[in-house]
DNA sequence: TTTTCATATCGAAGTTTATCTATACAATCA
DNA sequence: TGATTGTATAGATAAACTTCGATATGAAAA
């Protein structure tokens, strides 16, 4: 069985996680491709604060964008997202075994 | 099958997990049970501050403690951090699916 | 090319957080 | 009881973070 380490710094990514208005825009992303002004819509923030959040969530991997046009589309790395909770569980969890079971490839 | 739903504040979990020495706690206390001042003197920082991250910590549930004579022990609550992991997983990348493969009763 | 639209960056204000020292509290020991 | 030990709390400070308005940048349309 191949088995592939992911590096994360797992403290990155708690912190990305680690913001209200994060994890509404991570909800929102998290199945679709939206532009920043879709999300700006759907939330009670500022245009700037919401790229700002982004820029958060792409540094530490858990949004990719596209340009499309005048816009940016951004959406949620749900795998990403899942190695980053298999690995915090890993580190710190390992007597309890937290897998990602059913992977449907690309 | 009997599903039992565990409600987390995913955003009070993650911003628990938000730091780099309460991440290094967790890593001491992952696997048996500490004194404050064990703690202490495992990292590089003052008791008042491993206090207040226990505290952190213990209000959202991802440690257990215990008296024993002047000394409160505390241990992490693995099977917690383990729920709150796939809760967040499944929250935000549902198209992934990650679980607590096998679990060893008490 | 100029204008318009979408997003990013800048700089400031307010809030939260991490950390420390000093001190209070709680349990044990003499 | 009084002293000692271990932990928690209080208060202060500095750093980090969130948010915003203003503005810059970059792509497309006129």
């Amino acid at each position: 069985m191949k088995t592939v380490t992911i590096i994360f710094d797992t403290v990155e990514f708690a912190k990305a996680l680690a913001d209200e208005t994060r994890q509404k825009i991570m909800a929102l992303c998290c199945c679709e491709l939206l532009s920043v002004n879709d999300i700006v819509d759907k939330l009670d923030v500022a245009q700037p604060t919401v790229s700002h959040h982004l820029k958060i969530l792409k540094n530490a991997g858990l949004v990719k964008s596209e340009r499309r046009g005048k816009q940016i589309l951004y959406t949620l790395d749900q795998k990403r997202l899942a190695q980053g909770c298999c690995q915090v569980a890993e580190d710190f969890a390992p007597s309890q075994s937290v897998k990602m079971v059913v992977q449907i490839p690309d």
